[in-house]
DNA sequence: ACCGGTCTAGACTGGTGGTCCAACCATCGG
DNA sequence: CCGATGGTTGGACCACCAGTCTAGACCGGT
């Protein structure tokens, strides 16, 4: 992470090698993803690319953070209800979902790059950098678990940790799901699949006995 | 895929170079597996290698193969019972799950072969493989969910796919925050831990508005 | 004895991520 | 105005990768 040189370099070749990146990270992968075809599409030389970056996994690292906050720049914000109970909770649930599989599936490039690192879990060496990525969302999926458990929708008897680690599970599942039979009328099957896969969720995250 | 080949191999060559592909596919996962290093290990040549698969992938499918059908053999059967209602479905499948994980806990290398796997699935190079594997299991999962069907305890309402596939996910997601926090005392707590896991796939599983 | 198919060894190819260092150039002290 | 300094760049170079190719060893049948 050398964030200090790389902010030092002017706006549109920061813009030029970003794109360059994504864009092969979203068609190959992390692994696939060579890097000689991001420094010939992006015009920078090898030593610049390792003076600036620690090296492929930093590279991946910096372009999803870049992506995630423009994302969520252009989203708002996700209020989630505290009282109205559970009914309310998760009809919330279902619109933030809705509105992010809606945005994503305008923003192919970026669904790629996240199918990636999700895919990419679990992979040794890129840990760290599953981590990192991690963090960064880790405030949101926190407080939108804290407000669950608070309208009473959310089971209290399990680390929150797990509870996190299996619904992105399901996420990773369902959204594989969908694009493998990716449906003729998006817009009028969508908001039926996602009610279907939210109900899934609070069936998996309700507490017990109810 | 060239059997007809391997199978006329001796035996104890066909169990090194299965030995050392199962070590360097475990340690490594499949994209930073090195043949090379199989080679070496096993002694054999590239060549042989060469002649014997088609390649990396269909080395990874065999080893991937042998194995799994090494664990079930070693496992039996899995009988669920398709009378007595949900909760007697759910035990039984508990009892399965249970059974799989402590197995599973005492065969590391298998484990890690199997994470990898699963990992893997969505690496557009290794679909082929993923599906061949998948059509492996697939008479059971299959099995399993008619099963839980006509127990009343899992939903009709959706595609069978697309229930294998989150239940799937869930698994992944417990599995690896399982081994990420891995109990002093996985005896005792094991059993809590996996009717827990159980618990939240039932509840995604369960027929809605039950 | 020789011939044809089966199998093996390992050099070789084109690619990869990463390292290294000479040279460039902007800034600053004198 | 000049020279030194140090951040920055280009690209040759390295070790290693999966996969190809060919020369020949081996062996059973005629």
């Amino acid at each position: 992470m050398v964030r200090s040189r790389y902010a030092r370099l002017p706006q549109d070749q920061q813009r030029t090698i970003e794109r360059a990146a994504l864009d092969e990270f979203a068609a190959h992968g992390f692994h696939d993803a060579s890097l000689n075809r991001v420094l010939e599409a992006s015009g920078m030389s090898k030593g610049s690319l390792y003076y600036h970056f620690d090296g492929k996994e930093d590279l991946y690292v910096h372009v999803a953070r870049v992506e995630l906050e423009r994302l969520f720049d252009g989203l708002g914000s996700f209020p989630l209800p505290e009282t109205g109970g559970p009914d309310a909770f998760w009809a919330a649930v279902e619109d933030h979902y809705l509105r992010i599989v809606t945005v994503l599936a305008g923003t192919p490039k970026l669904a790629a790059l996240l199918r990636g690192w999700i895919a990419a879990s679990g992979n040794p060496a890129l840990q760290q950098a599953q981590e990192e990525l991690a963090q960064l969302i880790e405030p949101w999926t926190g407080r939108a678990l804290a407000a669950g458990r608070a309208a009473g929708a959310v089971r209290t008897d399990l680390p929150p940790g797990l509870l996190v680690a299996v619904v992105f599970g399901m996420g990773q599942a369902m959204d594989t799901w969908l694009l493998a039979h990716e449906p003729e009328d998006p817009e009028r099957e969508l908001p039926g699949l996602v009610r279907a896969l939210v109900g899934m969720i609070r069936g998996a995250l309700a507490p017990p006995g109810l």
